[in-house]
DNA sequence: TGCAAAATAGCACGGTCGTTCTTTTTTGGA
DNA sequence: TCCAAAAAAGAACGACCGTGCTATTTTGCA
């Protein structure tokens, strides 16, 4: 994988070009972007080298020289919205006091980053469709963001317990399994059924959900 | 669309072949059978002629005779699709009194039908991924069979409460969304993230939607 | 400012795709 | 059994795919 360049063989005199934020590390982040553009409009397989090219205006080899595949592709897209979810959603959350507040936050970030962009869907949800069946990288690099992000979930969920804001009772598992139900009722709803109720539904499942769990008023 | 024949150029003599269960229906049949097959793993967008002529061990054109368009065969697969649903999901929960007994075996063959089978997803779920971007004949196809089936998850629903089975100020289209999160969730995690525990989480959640709504014990 | 290295373009490859046309084989009623 | 119609095969098409190779251009430190 490293640079296997032979030092014998090398001519003494320029030492490797160091690391920097260079033409090409901007030109591969704008690709990436246009990237993620595309496939959460056409998919993670919809994917092509040739349109992505078009998109940004350049060649196939151009575009393709900065991944080396097209699976690398991919997973720099499926990266890139990690980190994307990361700032989106989870990291304002952190701002709210941890238990309740947190969680609530948590889930209304969530919601709103499903449901009400235009366009885009969610690379989480399609990419779950599109992978379940096709072992390799890319499947597993989207397994690994799920599972972080869902366990985020969970943590937020375990602490609300904690801060007896959720009943002692509280299977927080089987919550986060409810509340996942929930987001991905508003993505097949308002995405593919268009229906306009589908937020309002959303918030009433949730709300519902934290008084079975007997969370108190907050 | 129908054959422009024109009598004039046509030799007068036998009359055209009656239509009944010719070996091209049951070549189409088996097609079909196959192509659902492959859709339910690879995805609609992914089921390709060729491939589909190897499995069948046919030629690619032999295939495609039947069905005139790529298209067209993803339309009669969501149509066999639609089908076996009503044969094995909606058609024996009408053997069960109406009512709460109807709705819980509506969901427990839906639940079935979503988790259980060792391979094949669940084609509306899939679809739904794939064409929630997409116009076009296929993802009408597949929104009117969605729509259809979810129409009478929510009559059997409607029933239960006119039964009083269910409270009178049950939200029957808000307890289909929640209900529709629970099988939804349970595609997610079974099939994607292989979560042992998912049908399990899918039927207490069940449980506890009918206890907030009053389900009488049945 | 020169110049190696990095970035990009250009081109070609083998492959698969859906589709069209033509030819051959199979089918089943008269 | 005959023979037209139905079914299937075969070959070719243009298009796009990912990828490898070789030029060409651009970049940015010495």
């Amino acid at each position: 994988m490293s640079a296997n360049s032979h030092p014998l063989t090398e001519a003494e005199g320029h030492p490797p070009r160091q690391r920097g934020l260079h033409k090409g590390q901007q030109t591969k982040a704008a690709i990436v972007d246009a990237a993620l553009g595309l496939a959460t409009q056409i998919g993670l397989e919809g994917l092509s080298i040739g349109a992505l090219a078009e998109v940004m205006q350049m060649s196939k080899s151009g575009v393709f020289a900065h991944f080396g595949s097209r699976e690398e592709l991919q997973i720099s897209v499926i990266r890139e919205y990690h980190h994307r979810f990361e700032i989106e959603v989870f990291e304002p959350a952190l701002q709210h006091p941890r238990g309740l507040p947190r969680l609530r936050s948590l889930f209304q970030n969530w919601m709103q980053r499903t449901s009400a962009e235009i366009d885009s869907g969610c690379l989480y949800i399609s990419g779950a469709a599109e992978f379940d069946d096709r072992p390799g990288p890319v499947r597993d690099a989207l397994a690994s963001s799920v599972k972080t992000w869902l366990a985020a979930v969970h943590r937020a969920v375990v602490q609300a317990r904690d801060e007896q804001h959720l009943a002692k009772e509280t299977d927080a598992a089987q919550m986060c399994f409810e509340i996942h139900g929930l987001i991905l009722a508003l993505h097949y709803e308002a995405r593919f059924l268009k229906s306009t109720k589908s937020l309002q539904r959303t918030l009433q499942g949730f709300e519902q959900l934290l008084l079975r769990h007997g969370a108190s008023s907050l």
